[in-house]
DNA sequence: TTCATTACATACGGTAACGTATGGTTACAT
DNA sequence: ATGTAACCATACGTTACCGTATGTAATGAA
């Protein structure tokens, strides 16, 4: 049998943006969570005030690396070129952060629907992504906002799609990077 | 006071797709929205068999314009490249069918991702939307069919950065536009 | 006008979730 | 080994929704 080993708050999160990914929001309940988790509310109270702060603590967890995540990868590249070539490559592998075979993102963009706090936290997240991607392209004689915008709505068209019909993106995302680099 | 007239199905999908937009698919209840409509269960459960057959109208409600009208909207013009062009000013417009300040297609969009009904209906218009994309695109001589999925993702993108950040996106459209038709 | 059909109101029993309270276990530090 | 804190189980009262049943009001055709 197994060891019935004890939960952290990491593991409800952990649960929680499974659930997220696979069922959407209205998966995010304390009782149904428990279940799959194989234990009960009183585990989930314990860890957390009440439902409100597990989503908050969700969000958290998300916002602290949806950013910071993608930039590590590609600041670890010097050319800012390469660096939008990376990044074609980085949202057609079903991105960052894979939960159950599903997307977080896309999960997360769906949930800020129905939360102004989860949109407020989307859209701290994508302001700070687009002032990166303008900031590249800048540096390789790009100034005109309009590009990052773009690059930036298409690497959230292509997560959309991909969790749809689960087509690869990454040769649309590179010509897209390909015409954009041409410019200059 | 008030007429209190009668209801139709009509006015319930009508309400129920003002209520997915702005609150996302959980408020799509009997009840909920009975008190939004000032009526009563009773009400919606004449129109309705359940709650089911409620969600399944308005998925099919949506899906039987989804594609016409943009069609419709596009196909008056004789010119491919027009209709690329006016197509990037379609999106930004918040887009066909708006409810109550926010757009239906996002919130028809991130409700798939919890019901996999609305997702196969989501797959369909967009497989017949690219299509029709990527023949617009061959008429023009541009045979590579990434650019129809590239210009749909950035659609998908646009759409719901929009109703995020309410920024303008007509701009940025459009220059992506021209930049694949300046391809040829 | 009547009366059948359409449309709505109300009351009911059932389920699933919320959050609280309280008591029982496990783990570890001394 | 034992006591304290961390962790979990269970039982409870409450709320919001589901779907059904049944009765009542409105409307148009005869």
């Amino acid at each position: 049998m197994a060891k019935r080993r004890r939960l952290s708050q990491q593991d409800w999160i952990q649960a929680g943006m499974r659930a997220l990914s696979s069922d959407g929001p209205s998966a995010l309940k304390a009782e149904t969570l428990a279940r799959s988790l194989k234990t009960t509310k009183g585990s989930f109270y314990w860890h957390f005030l009440d439902v409100a702060a597990f989503h908050h603590a969700i969000m958290e967890f998300w916002e602290a690396r949806a950013y910071s995540d993608i930039v590590a990868a590609l600041d670890r590249l010097p050319d800012p070129r390469q660096r939008l070539r990376r990044l074609g490559q980085i949202v057609t592998n079903a991105a960052p952060h894979d939960y159950g075979g599903a997307a977080l993102e896309p999960a997360i963009r769906a949930w800020a629907r129905s939360s102004d706090e989860i949109a407020a936290a989307v859209r701290r997240v994508d302001q700070k992504r687009i002032a990166y991607l303008a900031n590249q392209l800048e540096q390789i004689g790009i100034s005109n906002p309009d590009f990052a915008r773009m690059i930036y709505a298409a690497y959230i068209g292509f997560d959309d799609l991909l969790v749809l019909d689960g087509q690869e993106n990454q040769s649309a995302m590179g010509s897209l990077v390909d015409l954009i680099l041409a410019l200059e």
